[in-house]
DNA sequence: TGTACATCAGTGAACGCGCGTTCACTGATGTAC
DNA sequence: TGTACATCAGTGAACGCGCGTTCACTGATGTAC
């Protein structure tokens, strides 16, 4: 389990992210905001990097559950459009936990991440096996068919661009993408 | 006309995001590899924010020209799809320039973006009205219609995904997002 | 039960470093008269 | 033609600042015997 001074932490870094950006979640700036001195972050997460690297797994497992249920909307068509409904809502909701997996790809670790990721991916493998998905690399499944969900993601936590008002056009992209052919 | 010492910087500078990223641009840096002292950059640019400005907007000219010759490929679809790949070759060929706009998106002015992308638009604008492609809101464009060739581009820019072995999944995607309905 | 020791969360002053920026300056070129 | 002045590219030492990190420390809790 996580000790309240290491939540505080990390609660704080979320804030932060989304008031500041990135760049804003400085050492100061986290003992400042959560009360715990600089020696406790050192203790608790070892540099600033391995802190984010926990809030990187955390926000990364927190982003595919809220996405998961949409799975059981019904037919394929359907569930990939709520899954697309339930990604953007989840960005809109958490833009601290948004913008840092946007922020710090660099800082996720690939094996984590594949295996949180697995329920999405082997949902979609079954589909298009059985002929309601059109059959795609899975490597291609996040980039590629999500590409429209995460560049207005990226916009939006930019500021200025409005997610609500784009998320049926993502939704079609999306669906489009992955429809069967024929 | 741009001054060679100031050209010399913003080689420097294209240089160094492509090594280092963005953060690796200090002026120290531009300094050490330009070759040009630290009071020239000022003298010229005002400010480290005056320089990202002035390579934002030659960087994002530069992309729109390699890729306006795409729309003369053909008929809508063939057009379409080599706009992805003259995109997607910009990128490899460009990385530095390519990092520079995914990683300084606020340095942008949206009026110049715009007018640099008219030519862009207005090839799309005219096709949606002809029926030869699915009507869409024209802001739509870039983040919904290009979303695949983005997220795509800005993975391989961190390093790791193969944009070659991704062109042709992308292309679909992208097609399959502006093919009229029916 | 008491004592000794290990463990671990948490503290906060101090560190060295590299950053963007400033500023008084040089020297070459162009222009006016 | 010569002289005086304005303009502009370019210099480089010095500045203050905020950063991530270190480290010797306190105090509470748990465990062994």
């Amino acid at each position: 389990m996580r000790s309240t001074g290491q939540r505080a932490v990390l609660d704080a870094a979320l804030a932060l992210v989304d008031e500041r950006g990135l760049d804003g979640v400085t050492i100061t700036a986290l003992t400042a905001r959560s009360g715990v001195s600089n020696g406790s972050v050192y203790h608790h997460f070892g540099s600033r990097a391995g802190l984010f690297a926990v809030l990187y797994g955390e926000s990364f497992a927190h982003c595919v559950a809220a996405m998961v249920p949409a799975l059981d909307a019904g037919d394929a068509e359907a569930a990939v459009r709520a899954l697309v409904a339930r990604y953007l809502d989840w960005v809109v909701e958490h833009p601290g936990r948004a913008r840092f997996l946007y922020g710090a790809p660099l800082t996720a670790d690939p094996a984590a991440k594949a295996e949180a990721f697995a329920p999405v991916a082997r949902w979609f493998a079954e589909r298009m096996a059985a002929g309601e998905l059109r059959a795609l690399p899975l490597w291609a499944l996040d980039p590629v068919v999500l590409g429209p969900a995460h560049e207005c993601a990226r916009r939006h936590l930019l500021g200025g661009f409005d997610l609500a008002d784009a998320a049926d056009f993502v939704a079609d992209a999306v669906w489009a993408a992955v429809a069967p052919l024929g």
